[in-house]
DNA sequence: TGTACATCAGTGAACGCGCGTTCACTGATGTAC
DNA sequence: TGTACATCAGTGAACGCGCGTTCACTGATGTAC
């Protein structure tokens, strides 16, 4: 994910790099925001930003497709922890779709430009790009599948099709978080209930879609 | 929607157009795909696509954003229609969601291009791009709302907040939707099947809350 | 420790390109009489 | 019907700009001995 390209490893000789392939990815998000989306940054921008000759982005990545690449990847692992512990903290307290949706919504309103790209930026740009979004959306999936198995269990309540529940739960808390980009911030609180209530209609579907399952097996 | 500009009103002296506004929308949906994007398009591009100089587009659009706008509003206007004609076709013989879906699928993998837009641009763009974008799923959100109500008066059931219910089915659809678009061929007919069951997971989970409150009123 | 050498991160200049936009124009189409 | 005139859709040429990419280079940092 986050290491060097084999041209850059440690033990070889020539010159250390002073600026990294991180320095290059913080420049860029430095760029992004509310009105700037991945697809519409420029290499010569980025090495504007990052104080580097353009040529010189060359050295820590192939073209912009690669950094745009990075930068999807680094979104993914980071909205995976920050749910994760979001799961975590909630298990007692309040339900846990409740702290989810508030620890989404809370990173989302903290100008989290990774997030902003996640949820922006899964349908535009290169292949490569998109494939990188779909995986990372993917890995989301899966790991809330295995929560929510869990979380039936623990309920002795049914369970129809986790994989599916866990990819319209995903999907729509995406789709309603891009929206919520464009909206001002005293809009949130709103959206983030009508999210919560959301993801509870679908639980709630799930189970009675597994009731009657369990009643008139086709 | 589809009016012309005041300077191009019949009945005024002057040359008539020998191309018109939607000559110019025909040629950038020519252009647009799979791969490329409405926000990827560029005037000059367009207009030699059209056939004409450059510098003539301006006589029809103030910038390409207003073509942006106006191939947004076409979009809707024309899944509008689609799935209009689908609730009245499946009444009977299928059930309105399976027949509203496959209308949809139908539709995107005839390489609608108006569907493309409509699906993957409303996060990127400008923001009077955005903005028509969202209108748009607004109108279809409340058509079916509507149509939500009807249903649940036909078989009896609740309905807990159908404006809720119609955003959660809409959003969630054309993410799916968007999805489909990077999809080979051979996983369509997986997604619309997909796509049935998370319909019907709201469905039955807006039933379920419905039915809840009925018993326990908060 | 000192010296010769190799590596290669970063550079400055230059390239050709397609872009959006402007300008003054042309000439077909319409109206007025 | 014919003539003079006004309108304005479309044009060709030109502008300056930022872009991605290339090239040969420089010089700091490392290794070998």
């Amino acid at each position: 994910m986050s290491d060097t390209p084999s041209s850059v490893q440690l033990g070889l000789p020539g010159r250390k790099p002073v600026i990294s392939r991180e320095d290059i990815i913080a420049a860029a998000l430095k760029l992004l925001g509310p009105t700037r989306s991945v697809s519409t940054l420029s290499l010569r921008e980025v090495a504007r930003e990052a104080g580097i000759a353009p040529n010189s982005f060359y050295r820590h990545f192939r073209d912009l497709d690669e950094l745009a690449v990075a930068l999807i990847d680094l979104a993914g692992e980071s909205l995976r922890q920050i749910i994760g512990e979001a799961r975590q903290r909630a298990t007692s307290k309040h339900s846990v779709v409740q702290g989810c949706a508030d620890a989404f919504m809370d990173q989302l309103r903290a100008d989290d430009r990774l997030l902003h790209i996640l949820l922006r930026e899964g349908t535009v740009g290169s292949a490569a790009f998109k494939h990188a979004a779909e995986r990372q959306l993917s890995f989301f999936e899966d790991e809330l599948r295995l929560d929510l198995i869990r979380l039936a269990k623990m309920k002795n309540s049914g369970l129809h099709e986790p994989a599916l529940t866990a990819k319209a739960i995903t999907r729509l808390v995406f789709a309603m978080g891009a929206t919520a980009l464009n909206l001002p911030e005293d809009k949130h609180a709103e959206l983030t209930e009508q999210i919560v209530v959301m993801v509870r209609m679908i639980i709630a579907g799930t189970q009675a879609l597994a009731a009657s399952k369990t009643k008139n097996p086709a």
